[in-house]
DNA sequence: AACTATTTATAAGA
DNA sequence: TTCTTATAAATAGTT
């Protein structure tokens, strides 16, 4: 549609493929959106600029798809590294958190199932932490009833008695 | 461009929008690659047809966004559902992970710090662990000097002296 | 799917 | 970029 028929082919010219991109995006949108309207249909249009600007327009296309659409629109035609993430962040991201749940998971298994207690520096954390907790009870003035436990704490030297302070019924 | 200048307006007669779809799907293709190889940009046109059928044309765009791009076009236009959670699952489903994970660290960081143990059921499971681990290190005649924890157990009630099974040094 | 009158898009130039 | 206009291309109505 012009003076002259034109050869369909890359530009040589990159200033030329700029002004060519400027004449023609405006006629493609009007086609997209003419489309969309007179056959009410799912339509996404993205272009970028041989500058690398982009230009979006999304008829009826669900909401997700279009935020993700714009999302992808937004990112710096160079960035390609930046665009492939926003795919496969998902991907690496999954498989990395699903790696750490399952992670958390076996150490909780050992520190919740017995049968899986079996370092000793474990044991003294808990040992630790029986000790805090009790003193905290009894500071707190909770009743320890609850507790059938009995047993005393010595860091450095065993006693050859139960440490009354910890002592519990 | 035809006989008559044409309103834009959805057409009522849907069999119209499928016969106009059918005319203006070829030539906005042909809009889309000519702009793409004249420019050489990226460019992605997504389109479904009134019944549902996709048509997609991407150039230069990178390989996962393409098969993104496929993916979407390959679910049924009228499975809304399914094409969200093409996008929707990536995002609920780390959701729940990251929460997950969340509660993982909480309760691991209950049983590995000490400020953390205050209640009495983890204390008793903490005992039976210790008891349980302990026996174990003896059966297996692990070295347990390691351990600075002197302390016995009594589920019912308390002794008065320490058990000689659980003694350790 | 084909025809063709007509509208529309746009190539080249300013 | 924007405008102009000759011309190529797309397509509306019809078969």
């Amino acid at each position: 549609m012009g003076r002259r028929k034109l050869k369909v082919r890359t530009l040589e010219c990159v200033k030329a493929r700029q002004a060519k991109y400027s004449k023609r995006k405006v006629g493609i949108l009007k086609k997209a959106k003419e489309l969309a309207t007179l056959c009410d249909i799912d339509l996404a249009l993205l272009m970028f600029s041989p500058t690398g600007k982009p230009c979006l327009y999304v008829a009826k296309l669900e909401k997700k798809m279009k935020i993700f659409l714009e999302k992808l629109a937004a990112i710096p035609v160079e960035d390609r590294e930046a665009r492939e993430e926003l795919l496969q962040m998902h991907q690496s991201q999954l498989k990395e958190l699903k790696n750490r749940l399952k992670e958390r998971k076996r150490i909780l298994r050992e520190w919740t199932n017995p049968q899986n207690v079996s370092e000793p520096a474990q044991l003294r954390i808990m040992e630790d932490h029986i000790q805090t907790a009790l003193d905290r009870l009894q500071t707190k003035k909770v009743r320890t009833k609850t507790l059938n436990l009995v047993f005393w704490c010595n860091k450095s030297t065993p006693r050859k008695t139960p440490n009354p302070h910890t002592k519990m019924v």
